[in-house]
DNA sequence: CTGTTAGCGCTTTCAG
DNA sequence: CTGAAAGCGCTAACAG
């Protein structure tokens, strides 16, 4: 008796086991041939790959997976795509992933814990490659998560303390904002308020940095901070400046947190008729596109992210491939950009 | 004799099948009480789900997509990210289809046919379980592509014939284009310059709606016609609004195809001295961030991309379920927003 | 309505 | 350096 006929399941795609028959090998040998795990005959391994060729063979990710406990998918979590910032850091990171043979799953946490937490659980469901997470700072628990799923981090966009063991990519944005503080104070302003949105923990550090800046010159004043935790835009900027041209004394600068922010105050400027830099100076921070079309041209911090994402890519590579990484914090820099509007 | 024994591989995660041992059913049961596939007894399903939601059971994706020959996920292709209208778009697509339980996998094509091709290729080894993609027009082959992956499609952004058995989502862009056009003959315009960049296929529609309506007005001069292919930004729209302004006869109006041109133009016109509207009328498309915070106010035509990316996720996720699509074509029509530039 | 059986396509483990 | 066997965790197919 033979067991009853059963109607194969079979997808039509090319297999290992089409291309090992081919090369008159063995599937694991496709396998490792394939993968340049282990060593393997040259001679075979021209073989298997021209037969993989021939018949277009295309490894099944999923299958792979399973296989494998690791998929080819690196989970990146941003904020925000509606910042420009992110958009370029996430172009390089694709660019440097993809010809690697890796996806990336974006996840957009909206600049909440919570959100972060829930993406980063649905993600490592894929059982991702690598992680790239913005930013150092997070609640305990989603830290945990992150250590627990046993998968190599990058940070992007701060930088960890040394001992921390942490791997990372950015700039010290406390420095940066100290800077930017620097160069008003240097052009001769006196009363210069920090105005920010959003209030990540990458602004708070700028707005360390302008602190330190303004106590160091015996000019702090808590009245000079405005801090709103709305989402940045372009429009909020503009009311954010209305406010703070309204303030009594008044300001002589005004450090925005972000360039949208400052595109917006400088707009806002033009609409009321406030000279800029001569009545009030403005300054932001990012270097966003269209910064420099302004009228004046916005003075502004750029932060190399494209470079941030390069080499947070380049990193998460090494890690992945089980590869030594020179240096676990890379230091990419800023650089002050002063235009007219200072 | 017995086997010789061999090391577990498991991954310590939580499995089907624990959860039916520990609900006492078979581990197909737990798949059908959980995915609601066929009809499964009440207080078995009851059963089930208390034992996956106490063991914190969460299926392997990857495992899924082997077996089932479909994964979780959803393949994007948009065009450009720098583009905030495809992140508007990508934003209210996900915020449909991450509760739904999809992945979204984004591809940025770059406008290139070429690479569109190459990450479909790529995406579709992955087995999503759906498509999204920009626009109508491609290469044959990547239609071919498109087809013979037996995985339901929505079209972004534009309209197709209603006879051509397409899904899609999105608005006439001829007709938009024409509607601006006629508002700017409307407030007396007669040399009214048309300007892209890009020159994508949406670009065109509104090129192809500008055309109509200056013929119909007796006005068309291909001279008044600027189309340069390089990327569209706001430093393209200043140059090319020095261009412009710069022909003689003189224009009076000038229509860019996107709003980050006509944003650059208006900054253009503030730094050259150039009254908006009274020495020239500006004009733009897709009321992006901060057309209403620009000096002037730009007019432009608003278009509902959040809508699109809603109802195309949710027409998606119904051919996805296999369920009845009311409308292949769904219009989410546009707006005219008049503003101070014109 | 529930279960058994047999894979999905790949890689790990253990032997040669 | 190569291979055989045994799964990874799930669902499709086919009964009962």
């Amino acid at each position: 008796m033979t067991a009853p006929p059963r109607r194969p399941r079979s997808t039509g795609r090319v297999t290992l086991d089409d291309v090992a028959r081919a090369a008159d090998v063995s599937p694991i040998t496709v396998s490792r041939a394939l993968r340049g795990e282990r060593a393997v005959d040259p001679a075979l391994v021209a073989r298997v790959r021209e037969a993989a060729d021939r018949l277009g063979y295309a490894p099944d990710p999923a299958a792979r997976a399973l296989a494998s406990r690791r998929s080819t998918h690196v989970a990146v979590l941003i904020p925000m795509l509606s910042n420009a910032l992110f958009v370029d850091l996430l172009e390089a990171v694709q660019s440097t992933l993809r010809p690697a043979g890796y996806q990336t799953l974006i996840g957009v946490t909206h600049y909440d814990d919570v959100e972060e937490a829930q993406l980063l659980r649905e993600q490592l469901l894929h059982r991702p490659a690598g992680l790239l997470v913005t930013g150092l700072e997070r609640p305990e628990p989603t830290r945990r998560l992150i250590a627990q799923a046993g998968v190599p981090v990058v940070h992007l966009m701060e930088l960890a303390e040394p001992g921390a063991g942490l791997h990372c990519v950015g700039l010290s944005q406390q420095a940066a904002g100290e800077a930017m503080t620097r160069h008003l104070l240097d052009r001769g302003h006196r009363r210069i308020a920090f105005a920010a949105a959003q209030l990540d923990t990458r602004t708070r550090q700028r707005l360390a940095g302008w602190r330190q800046a303004m106590q160091q010159a015996g000019l702090h004043d808590p009245v000079l901070e405005w801090l709103n935790p709305a989402p940045s835009s372009l429009a909020l900027g503009g009311v954010m400046f209305e406010q703070i041209i309204g303030q009594r004394p008044p300001v002589d600068a005004i450090f925005f947190c972000n360039d949208d922010l400052a595109q917006g105050a400088l707009l806002a400027a033009l609409r009321r008729g406030v000279r800029v830099p001569q009545d009030v100076a403005v300054a932001g921070f990012n270097d966003l596109t269209g910064s420099d079309q302004m009228v004046p041209p916005l003075t502004t911090v750029r932060t190399p992210r494209a470079e941030v994402g390069a080499q947070a890519a380049a990193m998460l590579l090494a890690l992945m491939r089980g590869e030594p990484v020179a240096r676990p914090g890379v230091d990419v820099g800023y650089e002050l950009v002063v235009r007219g509007s200072s």
